[in-house]
DNA sequence: ACTCTTGTTGATAATAAAAATCAAATAAGA
DNA sequence: TCTTATTTGATTTTTATTATCAACAAGAGT
């Protein structure tokens, strides 16, 4: 898969070393498509193959992989970060997700309208939905000024 | 305003009684419209003119209205729950955020469309959207079948 | 208004996810 | 190989949220 091309071209135009520690984490998520892990669901495969492998070593690379746009954090309120691939070939496919308020299962969604979407799901996946929750990340105007200006003393957060 | 009526009658419906402290916290969420408070947040506010109600009663409290539809939860990846007010009287009007991934600046987008909404908000806004989550809660068919067989043993969560 | 019962509260301790610390280890370029 | 800035593992710290529990108060019935 050229995913691994992909990967390691991010962690060097960001400057970052390729350690075995972050091919690892990269394995995992890239190996699990469909599932929604937690730092340390992450962790505990990681350990069977690298039992050196610390878990603040897992955070660390879990939010240096989102900085850099790797991996999805995902909220599923249940009380932690929850993490995917994110389509680093085709960011098109960027798809929902349905969330169980009764046993906290995860359906994956692959259409992308809305007024249409919540029909067909209801229909199509049986799914009654009660709520849903639409966010844009992005760039405000101030901030898009701002960062304009002021590309000078840009530091890590 | 007839929110607090439909206040009272959610709390009475769900078998739970009237106190100062839920009061106080729904006129608190009540009186800002637009805004997203943390527990902390509110919590701050309460103090001012109650300074004998506890942080611990505000998390209890917002966790219950959070339960019997009074308002919603929010996260903006921020390290904390945000809150608002649900529309009692018109649900139509649940609308959408923008979050700045700069500064954190949350706005409120009232249509709701996705496809035409994201090109309107690219112009309308000024906001250059660089993702955006949409995540459904409701039923899945298992669990509606499992919630029809056994309604008897249902004991709070 | 008084009582009784049960839900609720305030103060505090307990949990748990995530971040910070720092000496030791290591990737990558010369 | 050598050098050096980056990264790591183990651990502690931070902080949002929940649990605990005796004291308290809402609300139904008298
Ligand atoms: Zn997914
Ligand atoms: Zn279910
Ligand atoms: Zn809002
Ligand atoms: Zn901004």
């Amino acid at each position: 898969m050229k995913f691994y091309e992909i990967f390691k071209q991010k962690l060097n135009e960001a400057g970052y070393k390729l350690t075995t520690q972050r091919r690892v984490v990269f394995e995992v998520i890239g190996a699990n498509e469909g599932k929604h892990f937690s730092p340390e669901e992450i962790y505990d495969i990681v350990k069977v193959d690298h039992p050196e492998i610390g878990l603040a070593t897992v955070y660390r690379t879990l939010k240096l992989f989102e900085k850099i746009g790797i991996i999805y954090r995902l909220n599923f309120n249940d009380g932690c970060s929850r993490f995917e691939m994110s389509h680093l070939d085709d960011e098109s496919h960027r798809h929902h997700h349905l969330v169980c308020i009764e046993c906290g299962k995860i359906l994956e969604v692959k259409i992308d309208s809305l007024q249409e979407l919540e029909s067909y799901v209801e229909k199509e996946y049986s799914f009654d939905i009660h709520n849903h929750t639409l966010k844009f990340f992005g760039l405000c105007s101030d901030c898009k000024k701002r960062r304009n200006k002021c590309k000078k003393e840009s530091t890590e957060s």
